[in-house]
DNA sequence: GCTTGACCTTCCCATGATGGGAACCCCACA
DNA sequence: TGTGGGGTTCCCATCATGGGAAGGTCAAGC
């Protein structure tokens, strides 16, 4: 069982040493041992908790999330159903998200489209904002 | 010239009074007069140019954006080709963000397909945070 | 005139996730 | 023994927004 130090904990894991300190701070991984020195060093286990927060943060999971997940992650006895459930609510919100964001670049994109883009004052993405024009979905 | 209290001006605009002090505070807009009371009071122009903040804010445009077209919309000489750059430069970053959001939720939506999501512990998604799996694009 | 309630003012704090940097301590190596 | 590269804590910044406290002000009803 080898002991880093947090500068190689976050190489090894891909999460920054200032995020290591963070999610101590807030609960969300436990507080590592000390040296002497009061260093923090980290065990296998720990690197693979660190690794395992990194791939849900990658898939855009909040930290009440990760919470959840490692929760079941360390129950052997965990039924798949919970899990499942977290990932599917993320999913729709993930979803409902990114539909935003694509309706707001629909939206501009049409308007930008109709904007000639030359010397002439007229344009029609500041007409748009001018005015309380109908919703982004008329166009 | 009608002259309108914060509140008048929020309902009227769709911003928030404690946003409308805010975007004074970082210079978005003018500080607008003060009674004798030290009450602010907004005209039309004012009520307007938050209404135009208003619909970019509804758009995703960030506030240094908005600083810049709030420029060009007060020029009535600009050249619509400032405008629809911003536009177009936005619109890219908001398709490069909803596409890391579809990405995501993807991902996650193969993984949970594969999850029973019933009694037993077998969870593919806790498989894929566990293990340093292949990139999302292989799902 | 006085109370009451609704409004205004400024100031501080919080979010979520992350980075930057200061000030200070510690260790290994030449 | 100096130097460089760790480590530690603490504060501040982001982006846009909301909550709330403490105190001043106004208008309406009695």
């Amino acid at each position: 069982m080898s002991l880093v130090t947090i500068t190689q904990a976050a190489q090894v894991s891909g999460v920054s040493a200032k995020m290591i300190r963070y999610y101590e701070s807030i609960g969300l991984i436990a507080a590592p041992a000390r040296g002497e020195n009061r260093y923090r060093h980290y065990d296998e286990t720990a690197l693979h908790e660190l690794a395992f927060i990194r791939r849900a943060r990658d898939l855009g999971f909040g930290f009440e999330d990760i919470r959840q997940l490692l929760g079941l992650w360390r129950d052997r006895q965990r039924s798949s159903a919970e899990v499942k459930a977290i990932a599917l609510r993320h999913v729709a919100a993930l979803e409902q998200k990114a539909a935003a964001l694509t309706a707001m670049s629909q939206t501009l994109k049409h308007l930008a489209e109709r904007c000639h883009g030359d010397e002439r004052p007229d344009c029609p993405i500041l007409e748009a904002l001018d005015q309380p024009g109908p919703p982004a979905h008329a166009w």
